[in-house]
DNA sequence: TTGTAAGCGTTATCAC
DNA sequence: GTGATAACGCTTACAA
């Protein structure tokens, strides 16, 4: 375990002083004789040498660290979004630390509070929805806050990136009834959530267009974790009349209330049409395959990357940045037509 | 957009020295009166102060930071993987940079060239398989290196932990043989990998054992990324004559490999038996629900965060450690049992 | 118990 | 083209 060689370390190896070798390290910051150059190169390389980013980020605030802040990484959804970002990030030569909450205030706070001592320059989360305080203090602080997925009511002036959420449920609703379905269910993340109030709205919306009666029974609101996702599947197939299609709009818990559906013997489509908030592979691997509404993940990324790295310069003042994508329904065979139902 | 306080201005909004306000920040470090600690805190909390990370990290070389290196996180055992290193190191106070290689060595190269200017305390990886000379300068340099999942035969002196490949192929070949199964077959990962190799080996032991014969037209090794385990799935679909039971040990590659039997309209388990390695939730809700190798994904994690964070002084003096979690074979219904076939 | 001052490794501003 | 030298924000001997 030798001692790190310091920029030190590297100039009098190469004979020279300490700026010429930060010259060279940062190309366009001053002249440097060609030959001094590859000299001063020569010595990094067989010194083994490594500039220090601590020592860098001292001087400037660094717009080199990306804070990304979800609430778990196991959920494929959030997977394959920290994945993107990451490979956006890295596009852009940014770093990303990866933090998660598991939809823990505490936690967030704890983990704003390390970001905060990082002096990250941007910071990608899905919110648990409280903490407003500590995430106004971040936005005074310059540090460019983008919310995904979801967003914080109460908190209108923070960038958001999502998918048009009321438009999918409005479809995927639509399209069940569509296909005859009367009593449809719906099972969508928590009312708090500005997610699960569109995707309620939405819900309604379709409803309300088909003529169909609207049955607060068939709506249920499920938290991101535990089993209230499960639970709520359990109950909706337990009120005196059933429904005969089921959209499941919280992305987080696709998978605990299929679980529930599968072990309670529901046959899908038959007893059940499902549609789901969810573009996992997998789902196209079960029979049936289910019909989904797919969330188009790279540019969640892409955009959330793309709003957290621009310039804070100036931009306070305008309007925040609300990016609404377009998700997209995959028809599959998880919905059944019924034809002459009552 | 305010200017962030520094100890400094603390300090003086308080009436002491720059040295008190550290003294309260960093408890234990030398005495504080208590009346002066609490106006400290008070000042600290009214001016929004935190002390900035990168400072701090330029005097000590910092163990508060840990870098996980994988393949990519839409891989829902990377997913996995990552969440609870996540959270292993929270746990412990450590933050966590995520970076991906997309199993490219240029990029691995480059991500562990930042990771060695950021002067992280350990790394945790899923190496590509080269750019040797780097993880050797990494442990020259003191940084603690921990394979997971996957090591390089090459470098015996680096920290390695994973499932006990070769046992878990041998059980689940050996579950096969004992169903009656007398084909069959094998997808693993790149036969350069220590992974393939050892889950190869498992296999065969297995066959040897049931007095099977050996079929090198079987055995299959695929790429962890692209459509390689889909090609050789389809390859082995296609042989004169084909396997009735398949192990798909390339855990990266199960939904592809999966996909393209369902595609095939393979029946399983009456066609064809498989058993995959991957404990992903929705392996359950598949149908026929699939026999699984389930990899102790928090073992693996807890473990490598554990070795990623030792100490490593007075260590390179020893042997590395090897650590070999057992995983479950978890029986379900894609194995069929063959009575009086042949 | 508190204050002063010297670093930590880099970059930037000057002179030379 | 190159070389001193002063920051950057924090910790820590060593004094007071």
């Amino acid at each position: 375990m030798q001692k790190q060689p310091t920029i030190r370390d590297v100039a009098q190896a190469a004979g020279v002083s300490v700026a010429v070798v930060s010259r060279v390290l940062n190309p366009g910051s001053g002249p440097v004789a060609a030959a001094t150059r590859s000299r001063v190169n020569d010595v990094m390389k067989t010194l083994g040498y490594h500039p220090r980013t601590a020592a860098r980020e001292l001087k400037f605030g660094p717009p080199t660290t990306l804070g990304l802040l979800l609430a778990d990484v196991s959920n494929p959804f959030f997977a394959r979004l920290a994945d993107q970002v990451v490979q956006e990030a890295h596009a852009r030569g940014i770093q990303v630390l990866l933090m998660t909450t598991q939809e823990d205030d505490q936690l967030e706070s704890e983990r704003l509070a390390t970001l905060i001592e990082r002096r990250v320059s941007g910071i990608i989360a899905t919110p648990t929805g409280n903490n407003l305080a500590i995430w106004k203090q971040l936005q005074d602080l310059g540090t460019e806050v983008v919310f995904v997925d979801r967003s914080i009511p109460s908190l209108p002036e923070v960038d958001v990136v999502s998918i048009d959420n009321f438009e999918s449920a409005r479809s995927a609703t639509a399209l069940l009834a569509a296909h005859g379905h009367r009593r449809i269910g719906i099972i969508s993340g928590p009312a708090a959530s500005t997610t699960g109030r569109d995707r309620i709205a939405g819900y309604r919306q379709a409803l309300e267009t088909a003529g169909l009666e609207q049955d607060e029974l068939l709506i249920r609101h499920a938290a991101f974790r535990g089993p209230a996702g499960g639970d709520a599947a359990s109950a909706l197939l337990n009120i005196e009349e059933p429904p005969t299609a089921l959209v499941v709009a919280n992305t987080a818990q696709v998978t605990e209330v299929l679980r529930r559906l599968s072990h309670a013997g529901i046959d899908i489509p038959g007893t059940l049409s499902v549609i789901v908030f969810d573009d996992s592979p997998w789902t196209e691997l079960m029979t049936p395959a289910l019909t989904i509404v797919r969330q188009p993940i790279d540019l969640l990324a892409r955009h959330s990357v793309q709003l957290a790295l621009s310039n804070t310069q100036g931009k306070r003042s305008g309007k925040p940045n609300v990016i609404r994508v377009a998700a997209e329904l995959v028809e599959r065979s998880s919905v059944a037509r019924l034809q002459f139902s009552k």
